[in-house]
DNA sequence: CTATGAGCG
């Protein structure tokens, strides 16, 4: 479901002189607070606000679905707020940091309050990485839902929070699985003085699913000698699953049902399956541009950037040879990796008697909405990832989507008008996909997760509430992960570099390494932060797309280019760009590196070394990286992949994997790229058109001895 | 020898 408040394009100067005079003590906040109620009032969960304060009087935890449209992100905490029991703040979990901000400054408006740490008189303020923008009276609190995870490992019993609204449950982010766990045991532990209410809101019907959850008892721990954060389960016992519970316990939760507003969309299928989707999509777009009356843009989804391109290609081919009397087509890609500036475009009006075409990925399925669009063509495909026990690895594959999936895409046929969707595969075939997308944490490497649970005193991660449990094997795959990385003992408890870890913001991996070179004996921690920072933002180096622009990069770059491997590439490009002081933006530019990108890489460095300061309250402060530096850098990676992500040349000049003897190609993208070397570290491992490592660096065989000899 | 989705700390 869409976060995003509506922008409100009024012209609010206009309004005050139509309005005629104000009286004096009116602020511009307050008459905008009272402009805004009326559009609050249409909303169509403003009727439903007396059964919503009602059943939290009643209950301690309300279950609430609303589609698109509803209002419930804005409203349903400020309903909330003025009630008895609520004399702490209110936190509103976002999967996405723009949403946890632009709802916040609508809720601010709509509440005329300034917005967060600019006015102490503040009640609303927003909080996510790098950007805390909250004051001590601030009582609605919108953020991130790791930044929640990260505040539950620092205070076990939110002290400061009389509720938590966990909102866009339906995607079941990993973070969001983990937090109604958490949240689940922290009500069943009494280890709150006073009460602490949770709303749990959905896009999706499924709300039977969300209050079996939370009023079936968590069972006790298989392993009884283990203390476990969830301390009154006794009285509990016997209670395993809905059918055994007791009325009194299902009313601790209630359930609550909004309607949403959408425009219409009539909806199309083909009729016989086709093999060839993007020649689908090609003969839809044109008909439809042909067919179709202006205004209405046409939006596309598709899996991923080279079809994307491909289909653009032809879609300008064509468009090209089409008679004067036609509108003209402009065709604009969409997807993550897409430089900031090209993004934008799809915002930008089109020139006249033209129409838009947008070709994207997923992202216009949550994260982005494209405006205009009046005509959704679905592929039906998107790429999952998948992770694979036998092989500890992710990997992205091309699947059919759900049905809520396509349900979601459809509507952004009608956000604006009524609308059309034309879905490229039969109406059987929908009925036949998955009713809902698998949750990501049946789908991903759980070592991240189990750390957090661990770090939280989650001792038998067995026995952890989980919505929907991963299966046995992922679980003890993740734990093997996590001793190897001796951030366990041999018992299973966490230990204390496990505790280090877990506060990092970084994968366990990353994390381990970084420790690794806090030790005395490496002395390479700030060299290994500022890669390290690199792998943990989004790629540094702009995409290049065309033949003509990887050349283009090459001469960009060259200077940063380092022959012994990415590794000390990346980190060449963070010590040229911080020791640039005068115009970093034209550096990253001449470059064809991402300034976003960069700028990121500062906040985390920045975020590191202050975290890090407990380890090595000096680390060694280097101009030039000299050779044994070097090594010892390569060395710290060497030990946080403990015999993973190495491959060595063999005698028929492919690369071999050291733990299992799979032939690897080092990636396009690499500074080593058609180099042969006796040996080989690598960040990624990854499977598209054949086996890929990716973030290669150049090693010798004989540092191995010294890692693993070394503990 | 030539190029995985989007999102979070």
């Amino acid at each position: 479901m869409e976060n995003k408040p509506p922008t409100d394009v009024s012209n609010s100067k206009k309004r005050k002189r139509s309005d005629g005079p104000k009286p004096q003590s009116q602020s511009p906040l307050a008459i905008k607070k009272q402009k805004l109620l009326v559009s609050r009032q249409n909303l169509p969960i403003w009727s439903r606000q007396k059964d919503i304060r009602e059943s939290l009087r009643q209950h301690s935890i309300l279950v609430l679905s609303g589609e698109t449209g509803s209002g419930k992100s804005t409203q349903v905490p400020q309903f909330l707020l003025t009630e008895p029991w609520c004399t702490g703040k209110i936190a509103v979990t976002q999967p996405r940091r723009v949403a946890a901000i632009s709802l916040a400054r609508r809720v601010a408006e709509e509440m005329g309050s300034p917005l967060g740490a600019s006015s102490p008189a503040s009640k609303v303020g927003y909080s996510v990485r790098f950007d805390d923008n909250t004051s001590a009276g601030t009582r609605i609190k919108y953020l991130t839902e790791g930044m929640l995870l990260q505040e539950m490992l620092r205070d076990g019993a939110l002290s400061q929070y009389s509720c938590v609204v966990v909102d866009e449950v339906h995607e079941r982010s990993v973070d969001v699985d983990l937090l109604l766990g958490f949240l689940k045991q922290l009500l069943e532990s009494g280890k709150r003085k006073k009460p602490l209410k949770i709303v749990v809101m959905s896009a999706t019907a499924d709300v039977e699913s969300l209050s079996r959850f939370f009023s079936t008892p968590t069972p006790k721990s298989e392993e009884t000698s283990n203390g476990t954060v969830h301390g009154d389960d006794e009285e509990f016992q016997g209670f395993s699953d809905d059918e055994q519970s007791t009325p009194a316990e299902k009313s601790q939760v209630s359930t609550c049902r909004v309607e949403g507003r959408q425009y219409p969309v009539k909806l199309h299928y083909i009729d016989k399956p086709t093999e060839d989707v993007v020649d689908a999509a090609l003969q839809r777009i044109m008909h439809l541009h042909c067919k179709e009356p202006m205004p209405g843009d046409i939006l596309v989804f598709m899996t991923g950037q080279e079809i994307i391109h491909g289909l653009q290609k032809l879609v300008e081919e064509l468009a090209g040879n089409l008679p004067p009397e036609y509108p003209r087509l402009l065709v604009l890609p969409l997807f993550a990796a897409l430089p900031q500036a090209a993004q934008q475009r799809i915002f930008e009006r089109a020139p006249p008697n033209t129409r838009k075409v947008i070709l994207s990925t997923n992202i216009a399925e949550t994260s982005v909405t494209v405006p205009g669009v009046r005509y959704v063509v679905d592929t039906g495909k998107a790429k999952i990832k998948q992770y694979r026990n036998r092989l500890g690895l992710e990997s992205l594959l091309v699947k059919p989507i759900s049905k809520s999936s396509a349900d979601q895409r459809k509507g952004r046929a009608g956000r604006e008008a009524a609308g059309q969707c034309f879905r490229l595969y039969t109406q059987q075939s929908y009925e036949e996909l998955e009713k809902d997308t698998k949750p990501e944490i049946l789908r991903c490497d759980l070592s991240n997760a189990v750390l957090k649970m661990k770090a939280r005193g989650v001792d038998d991660v067995f026995s952890f509430p989980f919505l929907t449990p991963p299966n046995r094997e992922a679980m003890e795959k993740s734990l093997l992960q996590l001793l190897l990385l001796g951030t366990l003992n041999e018992d299973g408890k966490i230990n204390d570099i496990g505790r280090k870890v877990a506060r990092l913001p970084l994968t366990p991996t990353l994390g381990r390494i970084v420790l690794e070179a806090a030790r005395p004996e490496r002395d390479c921690l700030l060299e290994v932060i500022d890669i390290i920072a690199c792998l943990s933002v989004e790629n540094i180096f702009l995409p290049t797309d065309t033949e003509e622009a990887r050349e283009k990069a090459l001469e960009a770059r060259s200077q940063l280019h380092r022959r012994q491997g990415d590794h000390l590439t990346l980190l060449a490009a963070v010590q040229a760009y911080a020791a640039e002081t005068s115009d970093r933006k034209r550096w990253a530019t001449t470059h064809l590196i991402s300034h976003r990108a960069m700028q990121n890489v500062l906040n985390v460095r920045k975020q590191l070394t202050t975290q890090c300061k407990s380890l090595l309250p000096n680390p060694t402060v280097r101009s030039t990286v000299d050779e044994d530096t070097q090594e010892n850098i390569l060395k710290c990676f060497l030990k946080g992949y403990h015999g993973n992500n190495i491959a060595r040349l063999c005698p028929d000049k492919t690369y071999k994997t050291f733990a299992g003897n799979q032939t690897v190609a080092i990636h396009p993208s690499s500074v080593l790229f058609g180099r042969k070397v006796e040996a080989v570290v690598y960040n990624e491992f990854v499977f598209t058109t054949k086996a890929y490592a990716r973030g290669v660096s150049a090693i010798q065989l004989k540092w191995l001895e010294d890692v693993w000899g070394s503990s």
